[in-house]
DNA sequence: GTTGCGCAGATTTTT
DNA sequence: TCTGCGCAAC
């Protein structure tokens, strides 16, 4: 029997909530994967629930991992392989394997990632004359992509979004027949195959709702509209859904993330049970009641009120730095200070908005000898020499991936270049073949009879490379039908087909590199073949595609381990005890992308920042720059709309000075601090250069920020702004706090600025 | 087929 | 400012 006793009442209520529709909205923090774990435990255990009955969907493989883990933890000896715990993703591409004799797929199909299908939309573009600068790829793709989000498919009633007339719309369907011809399934095509053959076959719908008891479905507010029709037929018969999300962290709207997934659940099952999760175990009071206060700001939510139990703790500190370079500073100093105080590295963590701020934080890191990582980044499998071995291996399994076929026909040389591959690559259009097959037959007919390719004007040496690569080709894939094992006959590509001694050739460090990367492939290969039941080469490339989550168990440095650094996309779902979110700033957090992007791109900035202060369990610290280098130019964008929405009782608003400096001086940021700095002035400018500053933390008193009456600027006075001179006050609204101004500057532009944050004075 | 220059563009990336 | 890419020249 299942012990529910460390559980909350609501908690309890969504485990033995069973039968029926559910939404269980869960905050951050709330316990969700705790929840989820004991309702599966309780199926299984006490209504005796065969784990092949149950279907559980999540986004990501760490997360179906993880709970495989705590299941199999709660219950030993269970069967894990029967649990069917797994993405959305890797549950399509395995049940379109078993039945893709009804789509006319062959069940060996490739999987196309997001760098394939560009390939393709690419190639669409060239073959009808039309330059990648009139049109740029990504947006074919992104059309496609939009179609499938939303549950399309070619001969499709058509579904929201879909309209023949569309500009792209025919590019779309020549896609779509690109991928067949290449027995391939791009990511967004795997959920809309499985859709398409539930519709046409309504006898294999049956079958798998008969199957499927119980269906959950985690991370909810991730699903596009073709997961969500995906579930709906799936769970038809029984209606035991099960849907766990939470709106206010839904980041991924641009991916076709929609949230109205989880805002019209209701209206889809009248009779669903709604259940919110709204205690918070993770984080302080304070940090707790900030971000609350934040993400209510927000419209399109369900809304919920996260409470803790736990004691008030720090305040959060809002730094204000100088500069970029200052805030790195400042993050590696008290970094370096919280470990002397006896706070792990890997207990800290730091979050931005973008990539390309993890540089600076990374130099000043190193500088002060802090152990760090970056989480993220560089992908393996998308490193050259790595997807050259995966191409081999994939046209190992799927003759026809054109792709793969023509990124390694000529790796390393045989003298078949681009103009030859061109040849052959409007052969096969028009015979509508693959590359394969058309140089099969080439070769063939230079052996025997066959047919007359004569028209095709290939060198002789030219057709004897091909003839050699084919019989390559061809031994290999003998090789996997008697199922050799995946690491020898990586072992044979490698070598066989001279990639290695190609390599060798070459003694910079950059081989180097990539000799070892080939041995990690090698590895990764071995690792798969003693976890995997049966280790074939399709599994692991289907393993590889679907699970990007590459790096190998990162040997964790012992001890106190390492701060990390990440995206506050790549921090969902985790939690540190000491949390920076830097960059903080308008048109950094949120992203400038999203400040003219309307109110829904806000939201989802502000949602963004949400998760980012709700990974924090103790202390929170935000920074902004009054300057950063941006574009190779020092922007002003003056501190995050977001920091405002923190209460002010909330914070401490800490203004770095450092010593180099030698005015005393005062921010003029916010409305509690004296007007006369100016932040922009030359004379108190921090250098860029490295030398070591020491930096004295000025606490200012979070003075309630009390309204005056009476605007600062109104209408029609005369102001200065450092940064674009002087003008006019043209429009004000507003008071204290809230106070905004529209100024007319000399050279005729129209700004507009919060007064307590922009650096005007009075002429 | 490789090298190099110039130019445009520059979020986020569970699969 | 930095990078990645397309295209032109060797």
């Amino acid at each position: 029997m299942v012990n529910l006793s460390s559980l909350n009442p609501v908690q309890k209520e969504a485990v033995l909530k069973t039968d029926g529709p559910v939404m269980i909205l869960a905050g951050a923090g709330s316990g969700k994967t705790k929840t989820l774990v004991t309702r599966i435990t309780y199926l299984l255990d006490d209504k005796n629930l065969s784990p092949h009955q149950l279907l559980a969907l999540t986004f990501s493989n760490k997360a179906a991992r993880e709970m495989r883990e705590r299941i199999a933890h709660e219950i030993p000896g269970l069967d894990i392989g029967s649990l069917q715990i797994t993405t959305f993703h890797a549950f399509c591409a395995r049940l379109l394997r078993s039945e893709a004799n009804f789509l006319g797929l062959s069940r060996n199909f490739t999987i196309y990632d997001e760098g394939e299908s560009k390939a393709i939309a690419k190639s669409l573009l060239e073959r009808r004359g039309i330059s990648t600068k009139e049109i740029n790829p990504y947006e074919i793709l992104s059309y496609i992509d939009g179609l499938k989000n939303n549950g399309y498919y070619p001969g499709r009633d058509m579904a929201e979004g879909a309209d023949p007339s569309d500009e792209y719309f025919g590019y779309f369907e020549e896609y779509e027949s690109e991928l067949h011809r290449a027995n391939a399934v791009d990511f967004g095509g795997l959920i809309t195959a499985v859709i398409q053959l539930f519709e046409k076959f309504p006898d294999v719908l049956n079958r798998y709702q008969n199957r499927y008891h119980y269906v959950l479905v985690d991370e909810y507010q991730d699903t596009n509209r073709a997961q969500f029709e995906l579930i709906k037929m799936l769970c038809g018969k029984r209606r035991n859904i099960c849907v766990v999300g939470d709106e206010d962290q839904s980041i991924y709207s641009w991916r076709g993330a929609d949230i109205r997934n989880i805002l019209d659940f209701e209206k889809i099952f009248p009779d669903v049970q709604v259940l919110k999760l709204e205690q918070n175990y993770r984080s302080s009071k304070t940090i707790i009641e900030a971000a609350s206060h934040v993400i209510q700001k927000n419209t399109l939510r369900k809304g919920k009120q996260m409470w803790t139990a736990n004691p008030e703790g720090d305040e959060i500190d809002i730094v204000e730095c100088f500069n970029d370079k200052e805030e790195a500073e400042f993050v590696a100093q008290e970094t370096a200070k919280l470990f002397n105080a006896g706070v792990s590295y890997k207990e800290m963590a730091v979050f931005y908005r973008s990539n390309a701020q993890a540089r600076l934080i990374e130099d000043s890191l190193r500088k002060y000898k802090i152990n760090y990582r970056v989480v993220g980044g560089v992908k393996f499998y998308e490193r050259k020499e790595i997807k050259d071995m995966l191409s081999y291996m994939r046209l190992i399994i799927n003759s026809k991936d054109s792709l793969a076929l023509s990124r390694i026909i000529n790796v390393p040389a045989r003298g078949v270049g681009a103009t030859s591959l061109r040849k052959l690559e409007i052969e096969a259009v028009n015979a509508n073949s693959s590359l394969w097959d058309i140089i099969e037959k080439i070769v063939d007919s230079q052996r025997a009879s066959g047919e007359d390719f004569s028209h095709i004007k290939l060198s002789a040496k030219i057709k004897s490379s091909l003839s050699e690569f084919v019989t390559l080709i061809s031994e290999l894939r003998l090789l996997d039908e008697n199922k050799v094992k995946p690491s020898l006959i990586y072992e044979k590509v490698l070598h066989e087909s001279g990639y290695h001694s190609f390599l060798k050739a070459n003694k910079d460090y950059e081989t180097l590199a990539r000799l070892e990367n080939l041995d990690e492939l090698l590895n990764a290969i071995t690792q798969f073949e003693e976890s995997a039941e049966v280790p074939t080469l399709s599994g692991f490339l289907e393993t590889i595609t679907l699970d990007t989550s590459s790096e190998f168990d990162e040997a964790a440095i012992p001890n106190s381990g390492e701060v990390s650094l990440m995206t506050v996309h790549g921090a969902k779902g985790l939690e540190f005890t000491h949390a920076f979110v830097v960059g903080a700033e308008e048109n950094v957090f949120p992203s400038y992308r999203s400040v003219d992007g309307g109110e829904s791109a806000m939201e989802e900035e502000r949602r963004l920042f949400y998760v980012a202060m709700t990974r924090a369990m103790k202390k929170l610290y935000v920074t902004f720059a009054q300057g950063r280098m941006l574009f190779g130019q020092v922007k002003f964008n003056g501190p995050s709309r977001f920091i405002d929405e923190i209460p002010e009782k909330l914070f401490t608003w800490k203004k770095l000075s450092n010593t180099s400096r030698s005015t005393e001086f005062h921010s003029s940021w916010g409305g509690k601090h004296d007007d006369n700095y100016d932040p922009y002035d030359q004379s108190q400018e921090t250098k860029y250069g490295d030398e070591e500053v020491v930096y004295q933390i000025k606490e200012t008193a979070a003075t309630p920020r009390e309204s005056y009456h009476q605007p600062k600027f109104p209408k029609g006075s005369k102001v200065v702004h450092s940064l674009y001179g002087s003008g006019k006050v043209e429009d004000s609204e507003g008071s204290g706090a809230d106070e905004k101004v529209l100024i007319k500057f000399a050279d005729g532009a129209r700004k507009k600025f919060m007064v307590k944050f922009a650096p005007i004075v009075m002429a």
